[in-house]
RNA sequence: GGCCCAUUCGUCUAUCGGUUAGGACGUGAGAUUUUCAUUCUCAAAAGAGGAGUUCGAUUCUCCUAUGGGCUACCA
């Protein structure tokens, strides 16, 4: 019987989500979507050491700023509740000891401390320590112990781990949807911890394999660092005897830091000049803020069509895509191999491009704050005709203020280079004239302030670049902006007029 | 060191044995424009190297190089 997909995103909450981490729920999200399947929330807090309180409401902010919505998890509830394994503790342990009862893994008593000890012999010596096959016949573990021994230290309180006995030599086969066939020899592979004695909590490999069964999940699509513990999985499942039910797994290429080398990390914080955060994100130990998408202006939707596009393609020339076209579009055969550095200046024109999308009116209501802030006050219909004429010259509502600030108010000063390009010669006495063509203009619409100004250009014989500039020198106090004829309408002329006539006031002219 | 994965313009990528190797970002030049921006046009820019397999390899195989991941009682 065919399955329903059901595939999860599991974080741990050690610290905000990267956009690594993004992508990769990104990824699930649309591959449940596209298959009629769930997505599935989990949160993997098996590291008491290194949880961050924090970031588990971090990890659910920053899913919903994505529009990134789980069908079962700690908020949305669902059958196979709990959905956070420190509320799961009692499940694992019994797994654990089903392995040991079983002969696949058994107890071992060295302590980190003897552990660390044999590592550095070994490093001493140049080599490596390993806990596997060739060393664990001469270690503290129920292998070597008997079983009164074993019981008499387990009672006793001695500290205990379990560790899964990997065979010691054997061609383990492995499929994965992006890479294909992949084989690893398990005398490379070493004898891991499934049960910590630290905290009393499962590690990752253990949990993760038994909430996947028991959650029925049927694709695992997480991060390439994953690759080197899939041939522990694969027998974890055997040996559980799970393998008809075993899930299919895809690893995805890393996100690689864009100076040279490794794979993006939580740690990178801010120190790129662009944010790897999602939102932005205050270290609760230290205070460090680092920068978010979110706070630096991005859009949800730009955000998230430019990670889908970062490691996967649907095989076109077309960049732009809703969510609801990547999740039609979705395919992990189109996943590529290699990873992906990104690129803060593709990112910023992403952003331009959903900017310019959006309606006049819409881009008024997310100014509209901006403008409060400086306190000013302006109609509804004058700051979405502003919007629509300056939306194309940015890539963000932060853009705004700077290229659209002598719509809302008089300018205070004039572009120097401006000035002693313009308010010299004749020009300042033309001024004066065109003040007074402006001023006889009735019907003060865009139409007719431009048929006005270019027929008395025409009719004197002026040049209109001097008229033209010297004119908007004077509106806008740059030389920047859209037509003349629709800032003065935006303006009005009552405005229009007050400035034309202030720069003669404020400006000197040069002989 | 060991094991594993990867390798097309600076960056993100298309190509699923036969193409002048395409697109996008960025860069440069030009055009448009009353300014700036936009827009448009054009340009420079890539199959890591070497062996095979094949009539034919960017595409398949192997070797080398390079990059990356993992090698914790972290995920």
């Amino acid at each position: 019987m065919e399955r329903k997909v059901r595939v999860r995103f599991a974080p741990s909450p050690t610290g905000p989500l990267h956009i690594g981490g993004v992508r990769t729920a990104l990824y699930n999200y649309l591959f449940a979507r596209k298959n009629g399947g769930d997505f599935i929330l989990r949160i993997e807090d098996t590291d008491s050491q290194r949880f961050v309180p924090g970031a588990e409401a971090y990890i659910n902010e920053a899913l919903a700023w994505c529009g990134i919505r789980a069908d079962e998890g700690v908020l949305e509830g669902g059958a196979f509740a709990p959905y956070r394994q420190s509320e799961r503790r009692e499940i694992y342990l019994q797994y654990a000891l089903q392995l040991v009862n079983a002969g696949h893994a058994y107890y071992a008593f060295d302590t980190p401390e003897q552990l660390n000890e044999i590592r550095a012999t070994y490093e001493l010596e140049g080599g490596t320590f390993a806990y596997n096959y060739k060393v664990r016949g001469q270690l503290n573990n129920s292998l070597n112990l008997s079983a009164a021994e074993v019981t008499k230290r387990i009672e006793r309180g001695d500290q205990w781990v379990i560790r899964f006995k990997m065979p010691e030599d054997e061609d383990i086969r492995m499929f994965d949807l992006i890479r294909g066939e992949v084989v690893v020899n398990s005398a490379s592979l070493d004898d891991k911890v499934l049960y910590k004695s630290t905290d009393k909590l499962p590690t990752y490999h253990l949990a993760n394999i038994v909430d996947d069964h028991l959650m029925e999940i049927t694709h695992v699509i997480r991060g390439e660092e994953w690759l080197p513990s899939l041939p522990l999985h694969y027998k974890l499942y055997e040996a559980f005897g799970w393998s008809d039910s075993q899930p299919a797994f895809a690893h995805l290429p890393l996100l690689l830091k864009p100076s040279g080398a490794g794979k993006l990390s939580k740690r990178d914080g801010d120190k790129f000049g662009f944010p790897v955060f999602p939102l932005r994100w205050v270290s609760p130990e230290t205070g460090e803020v680092s920068r978010g998408y979110r706070e630096d202006g991005y859009f949800p939707e730009a955000f998230i069509n430019m990670l889908a596009l970062l490691g996967w393609n649907p095989g076109g020339d077309r960049e732009i895509f809703s969510m609801d076209e990547l999740i039609t579009l979705f395919s992990l055969e189109h996943v590529g191999k290699s990873g992906s550095r990104f690129d803060p200046e593709k990112a910023k024109w992403f952003n331009a491009q959903y900017l310019r999308m959006k309606s006049d009116e819409e881009l008024a209501t997310l100014y509209r704050p901006v403008l409060e802030a400086k306190g000013i006050e302006a109609s509804d219909e004058k700051v979405a005709k502003v919007c629509g004429l300056i939306k194309e010259r940015a890539a963000f509502v932060s853009d705004f203020w700077p290229i659209s600030a002598y719509f809302f108010a008089t300018p205070e000063a004039y572009e120097e280079k401006a000035v002693a390009k313009f308010w010299k010669g004749d020009n300042p006495a033309r001024l004066a004239e065109l003040r007074d063509v402006i001023a006889g203009i009735g019907d003060f619409t865009k139409e007719a302030i431009d048929k006005t100004v270019h027929d008395w250009i025409a009719e004197k014989g002026y040049p209109m670049g001097q008229v033209m500039n010297t004119f908007r020198l004077a509106v806008v106090g740059a030389s920047m902006g859209p037509g003349m004829a629709d800032i003065c309408e935006v303006i009005g002329k009552d405005e229009t007029l007050r400035r034309l006539d202030r720069i003669g006031e404020v400006v000197p002219v040069k002989a």
